[in-house]
RNA sequence: CGGGACGUGGCGCAGUCUGGUAGCGCACUACACUGGGGGUGUAGGGGCCGUAGGUUCGAAUCCUAUCGUCCCGACCA
């Protein structure tokens, strides 16, 4: 047990914050650019989102949504409509004023007081304004509806703290913009595309989550209900990894978009509006990473099985590769989770061992390694990161016949990926209570740091206005949050935890990022 | 944005108090040894010490400003 020595320096258990980031760097998934709260996405992290990106926008794709771009900047009156939404945005917005730079008396490039815009564009948080502006015009008849609209983009918000994919300046994301006849199917659609979040972070992240509706308190600016998937971090605090928003007609007043019914009368539109973004990829370090690095889950892993001869600058190499090639052809043409396998052969120079350790780190799910040995016996060596260890401490190799490997390479990447979500759905449900019911419960879970935290599922009547930010408060002071009531949630008997009034739902409360 | 810490070769750090012009480990390069495993040895390459001013004969070291990072808080779809 305490012999293995792992890939990390830092582990979990020690500091999580810490190993975090190392496993960011370790697995050479981003690094910082030097422009505050801005970071650069590397290869293997940028893979990882490309992954993301092309399983969700099939499954957007199949609900009926065209992909669409709008611009980045949006012109500041523009943003104004919403009242709602410019409380909620105002605070941290990137504004363009100028359009040129002139060198001063100095010599250093300062923005031209001569090219200084009439009107100032702000670069886009989100774009309900301005494609709330495209939907006015492009929708006109009841026939036009419902108008399903999607954009892969950038969006900044200025932050004031920043944590690298999970909260930083500027980060890509997936917006859904829809507009429908009346709100019946506008609410239908926001639950629909909650639920292809759902499948998204269960099925090809690997991440359980809870879908549910979001209290007041923690609604989008604008919206009239906010829904989220909500994922448990190995250190038991709650990621909002999506949310799908009903926004009423609010926007639809706003940009004025209108459609004429059959009947021939003017009718405003109900529209929603639903992301997730690179946070996920946050999500999925803290759901599956270990004290070896990052382990993707082999849907979205950008390699899935890394091929490793042992190479030894000798006469001899040349059969290796040979031989690695022909299982690496072997395994490209074969398919998994729909999609052809992802193989990669590794012939840089360099130790097979030392490289390895550089792939555990990145977290491929297979790993294998061929040695002149292993050809002369026709087999190979095969590691499963997700379950990489023996119990004598030591990488479990597995020796399977490259036919065996190559056959059976699509059931065990089907057996890693329900590895994966097995194992995190298993700790996320130990560490949910639902027995508590009373505040001094609550503060005693989460006072004794001895005890894993994670979440408290309590009875609540659904307080608004002055009642709810009372118990906002309340939990503040414990560092607490009100996260979601799953959608599944069954009617509920009993007294509110917070107010003492009889309860109407059962509602998550646990540390947040 | 408030409090705290920090910024020295790719990474991790020492040197800063007591100014004299840069060092260690890992990584990297070459060669040799080794050869089922993150190996060993020898020899090398790489840094105007975040940036800009200032004090001084002389600044990584002292002063000022500024940029960035981390932690705590406030804030946050």
């Amino acid at each position: 047990m305490s012999n293995i020595r792992h890939a990390l320096n830092v582990k979990r258990a020690d500091d999580f914050a810490q190993w975090y980031q190392e496993v960011i760097s370790a697995a050479d998934l981003a690094e910082e650019s030097g422009v505050r709260g801005c970071m650069v996405i590397k290869p293997w992290g940028y893979g990882i989102w490309e992954r993301i990106q092309r399983l969700l926008d099939d499954r957007i794709k199949n609900t009926g949504h065209d992909n669409c771009y709008f611009p980045i900047f949006i012109p500041l009156a523009n943003f104004e409509r919403e009242a709602e939404h410019v409380d909620g945005f105002a605070k941290e917005m990137a504004v363009v004023t100028h359009h040129r730079l002139i060198q001063d008396q100095k010599g250093k490039l300062v923005p031209d007081p001569a090219a200084k815009l009439e009107e100032p564009l702000v670069v886009r948080p989100t774009s309900e304004t301005i494609i709330g502006d495209a939907m006015a015009r492009w929708v006109q008849s009841w026939r036009d509806l419902p108008l399903k609209t999607n954009q892969w983009a950038n969006v900044v918000r200025w932050e004031m703290r920043t944590r690298m994919f999970l909260r930083t300046s500027e980060f890509l994301w997936q917006e859904g913009h829809t507009a429908h006849a009346d709100a019946a199917e506008a609410k239908e659609h926001t639950l629909r595309m909650l639920e292809v979040y759902r499948a998204c972070a269960e099925e090809d992240l690997a991440m359980p989550v809870i879908a549910g509706e979001k209290p007041e308190n923690e609604r989008f600016p604008g919206a009239v209900e906010t829904w989220s998937i909500e994922a448990m971090m190995q250190d038991g605090k709650a990621l909002q990894a999506g949310t799908s928003h009903y926004l009423g007609t609010n926007f639809a007043e706003a940009s004025g978009i209108r459609y004429q019914d059959p009947e021939g009368s003017q009718q405003l539109c109900h529209t929603t509006s639903w992301g997730v973004s690179t946070r996920m990829i946050g999500g999925v370090i803290m759901t599956h990473g270990d004290d070896d690095g990052l382990r993707v889950p082999p849907t979205i892993a950008p390699r899935q099985v890394v091929i490793l001869p042992m190479l030894r600058g000798k006469e001899g190499d040349d059969a290796l590769i040979e031989y690695c090639q022909s299982l690496h052809d072997q395994l490209a043409k074969q398919s998994a989770f729909g999609e052809r396998l992802r193989v990669l052969l590794d012939t840089r120079p360099g130790k097979a061992a030392a490289k390895r350790w550089d792939y555990v780190r990145k977290g491929a799910p297979v790993i294998i390694e061929v040695g002149g040995r292993d050809m002369d016996n026709d087999v190979v060596s095969l590691l499963r990161r997700d379950q990489m260890w023996a119990e004598n401490g030591k990488p479990d190799f597995q020796t399977p016949t490259r036919e065996e490997a190559a056959n059976g390479m699509q059931e065990l990447l089907y057996a890693i990926q329900a590895n994966l979500f097995q194992q995190a759905k298993e700790r996320r449900d130990a560490n949910i209570r639902t027995d508590i019911t009373d505040i001094e419960g609550l503060k005693e879970h989460f006072a004794d740091t001895a005890v894993h935290p994670g979440w408290v599922q309590v009875a609540w009547s659904k307080p608004t206005g002055a009642d709810l930010d009372a118990v906002v408060e309340t939990l503040k002071d414990m560092k607490l949050t009100v996260r979601n009531v799953p959608m599944d949630d069954t009617p509920t008997t009993g007294a509110c935890i917070f107010t003492g009034a009889p309860a109407v739902e059962r509602i998550y409360v646990a540390k947040a990022y």
